[in-house]
DNA sequence: CTATGTATACTTGTATACTAGCATTCAAAT
DNA sequence: ATTTGAATGCTAGTATACAAGTATACATAG
């Protein structure tokens, strides 16, 4: 029999690896779990207990605890114990200003492209997001963090990226605590929308100063939560 | 006995964690060993092969493995191998990029503080980069490291360098691949003074420039680099 | 009552054995 | 000659057992 051969395969995208180990799929659990807090921190996590929550050996947990350990979520304490990091208000000040200026430089290079298509892009997201129920915060996430990344990417910025990915999960650490709160999402959406108009009429000064603003919208609960959480935070 | 009490143990710092586990040690040498391009980008590196070479067992090598990985130093392909990433010069152009915007947001920062100690600090630094002998690659990149993490702590931020050690790695494999010829020793050590002088003198914008155009000759030989040893980066 | 030693039950680190997927070789079938 | 498929030897993933450090409780000596 011959070998027939295909030349357009174009439409089909194969996934490798689309089951995950069970390393990485607890990693990705266990990193869920402590940014919505279900993890609370302080809380001692032994490699044993989860392993024995999940029916898997050590092995893979401690894959994931490595994982999360350089993510600085958790902490392990050799011989002694592994713990869900705290939330500590001088570290998230430091990556929300590092995010800050990585995100301000991103959309000032976006702004003088002049990308029809990514504004379009852009719009539907934002009005997804207008459209996301009071109360369903983690949709409303999931549409935020699609925003952010589709204008690092459309940059090319993927490094960038990748680091805002480590900055998201600390700073979301002290959002899914406000969530008890009501979540200003219409007021998010509208800064979103506010930076969209400023790259689409290539104004890379205003778009930035917008995305300054908005960075500083995502923290503005950080002081009160810290005051009403104590425990959830480390001392300084 | 009484039990004796000591209030003055200030000048004594205890250092827990002293000796690293096996796969901590085994990470950091692994991690230079790449970066100095003895493991050279493409090479196959069992967990295995590995274990057998420093007598200990896979998993502190599998440890190991895994934060490299996590820093885009080797690529893990599940029961297939393991293989030393080639370097991508659009990934190093990428993360150059985003250590520019942070190294230039931190100077600025720095040259509005007026620290004299920090300064002082600083020139003792450069004095001492200036006296390595040519061809001491390595006292020279330690001495560099030293310089830039003074500055990036000094204005506070330690999440910024933490990512910084990050773009380091990759930039500096180019770096060593260009050690074969004569690396500009005095040229960066110059850069380094032109900022301080900007710094001491107080003009963010100034000092702005001069780290911009400093980032910028850091990689002036990865296209030449890249020419010289396609087989050492990837295909794009 | 206080301080100290000790047993014990934790913890993470390491070693070894086994499982399962992939690639290559090579023989057999067409 | 070409294709197929089984065998073999590699790989990383996982499970289990053991080693070694730490914290706690508690008995014991002073």
């Amino acid at each position: 029999m011959e070998m027939e051969t295909f030349d357009n395969l174009s439409g089909v995208s194969f996934r490798p690896q689309e089951s995950l180990s069970i390393g990485a799929q607890l990693h990705r659990i266990l990193r869920a779990a402590i940014i919505r807090g279900d993890l609370v921190p302080g809380q001692a996590i032994s490699e044993i207990e989860i392993s024995k929550k999940f029916s898997v050996s050590r092995q893979p947990v401690r894959e994931a605890f490595i994982k999360l350990g350089e993510e600085r979520l958790i902490e392990v304490l050799p011989q002694r114990g592994t713990y869900v990091r705290k939330i500590s208000v001088k570290e998230v000040l430091d990556a929300r200003h590092l995010r800050e200026i990585i995100e301000v430089s991103i959309v000032r290079e976006v702004a003088e492209k002049h990308d029809a298509e990514l504004i379009r892009t852009l719009r539907e997201l934002v009005a997804a997001q207008k459209q996301v129920p009071q109360g369903d915060n983690q949709s409303f996430l999931l549409l935020d963090e699609e925003f952010h990344r589709t204008l690092a990417l459309s940059a090319g910025r993927e490094y960038a990226w990748r680091v805002t990915e480590g900055i998201k999960a600390q700073m979301n650490r002290v959002r899914f605590l406000t969530f008890g709160s009501a979540t200003p999402m219409q007021q998010l959406a509208d800064e979103h929308a506010g930076v969209i108009d400023a790259i689409e009429a290539g104004d890379a000064d205003l778009a930035g100063k917008r995305m300054e603003q908005h960075m500083r919208t995502l923290i503005t609960t950080l002081p009160l939560m810290a005051e009403r959480y104590p425990e959830h935070f480390v001392a300084e």
